[in-house]
DNA sequence: CGCTTATTTGAAACAAATCAATGATTGTGG
DNA sequence: CCACAATCATTGATTTGTTTCAAATAAGCG
């Protein structure tokens, strides 16, 4: 992980292409940008609680963060993975729905809810933004239902891995990975484990079945080298050409 | 089910104070009158296929529809069910991600994409509406992934008739269903299997398990009778106050 | 370098899937 | 209106993938 300079302005920020501002013109980002305030996290840190207020709406600028919910009995599960861009917090609602965790040092770009309420009726680029990403976002949880419903250990494992490294390559401005792609697991195989619906040993001897099928390699725990990103992507289920459907 | 009258104007419209439309003011709503047409599918019929061009923006008026996907060898799982106010489709996008099947018959009011894309542009409290259901929508999908995640086949079928429940009461412009409640069942246990990520098979023992139990009474298969709401939330693994949360 | 925590691996138990058959409902033409 | 076919739902027996329980190994950390 590199180590970034603190950032001031918006003209700076690693995320002005893709985060909820990303359609904002000039001159509405001079407003965003007087209204912000940044705020960093350590690893394990939380963000959000479940059922708990949460008065800021957060745009996560670096690091990772996981959003889920803990039953009574302990179970765990977790609903969403938190990169970069994506954002904590919902407009018109004064507690969280979920618990939200830093699992690696989280930078976060925020504003109090009433402000950025009163902005996403003033920034209409905002406003559409928004609704883009949460489309985005319902999306990507109803794909990760088709996961959690119906497929295998070791399909799950490897849609993981595929979904990851799809998104640090959008993260780059890429497309679509390349062929060979290095991932650094920003999870522990326990926090993989429960946002795969899984429990951590069988998670571990899905990574050992995919390494000795050569669909990947495991140089430490946290590092995944994918030789050949189609072939990962056969295993999660997916045909030829990148869809899921027959 | 009851046999209605077509509708003509969005003031007799059923789902006037739910759909996409309702935050809208008269003045609005009389632009979006004018815009709309009704289309009425038979159950069974496809209101969209997955990969395929979607050029309607729709909101189910009456009826229920499934949105779901299948893989290439044939196992399918359903990520949402669409009731009257639901909308299907995507503005910004010109093709449909699953596949909709009407399982009832329904009447949808809709939209063609690009007049649509206009009134969200002209129409504040449209879109922010749409914003509003889609952030209601992510919440639900991220709730069901920890019931496809995390929950026995026993909890999943309770699960889906308490949150069934919730849904009619809601229709009915109740806040939470009433102690006993009567469901009619808009889907075939196979299809409530697709949706739970069970089999047929382990769906039906389930229903006969809560039936056993006591927490439901089944007087024909596409009739469900609660005594207890709370106890089936309970079955759901739903703590006493109606949280999922420890 | 030793201690703690995380991960991997093994053996047994279990929940759900699969295979197989029966029973109930719905629709249809004689 | 009833017999028949066809679909849908339930129940039973067996198999299988995943979990659970248990232990060993590896990795991080003061």
């Amino acid at each position: 992980m590199t180590r970034h300079d603190p950032i001031q302005s918006c003209d700076s920020c690693p995320i002005r292409a893709n985060a909820v501002c990303a359609d904002c013109a000039p001159d509405e980002i001079a407003v965003l940008d007087r209204a912000k305030t940044y705020r960093t996290v350590p690893a394990g840190g939380r963000l959000a609680e479940a059922g708990e207020p949460l008065t800021y709406f957060s745009s996560i600028v670096s690091g990772c963060a996981t959003m889920s919910r803990t039953l009574e009995d302990g179970r765990r599960q977790t609903v969403g993975l938190l990169l970069p861009s994506d954002y904590i917090g919902r407009p018109g609602r004064s507690t969280s729905a979920y618990d939200v965790e830093a699992v690696s040092e989280v930078t976060l770009c925020r504003f109090e809810c009433a402000t950025f309420e009163r902005l996403l009726r003033e920034t209409p680029h905002l406003a559409t933004r928004l609704l883009t990403m949460t489309l985005d976002e319902l999306d990507a949880a109803r794909d990760w239902a088709v996961v959690l419903g119906r497929m295998t250990a070791r399909e799950r494992v490897a849609a993981f891995l595929v979904s990851l490294a799809r998104r640090q390559a959008r993260l780059s401005h890429q497309a679509e990975p390349t062929r060979a792609i290095a991932l650094a697991l920003p999870l522990s195989r326990e926090a993989i484990a429960d946002h795969l619906g899984l429990t951590i040993e069988t998670t571990s001897r899905q990574f050992t079945a995919l390494r000795k099928a050569g669909a990947i390699e495991t140089p430490s725990t946290r590092l995944v080298q994918i030789p050949d990103f189609e072939r990962l992507a056969l295993e999660a289920g997916e045909d030829d050409d990148g869809g899921m459907i027959a």
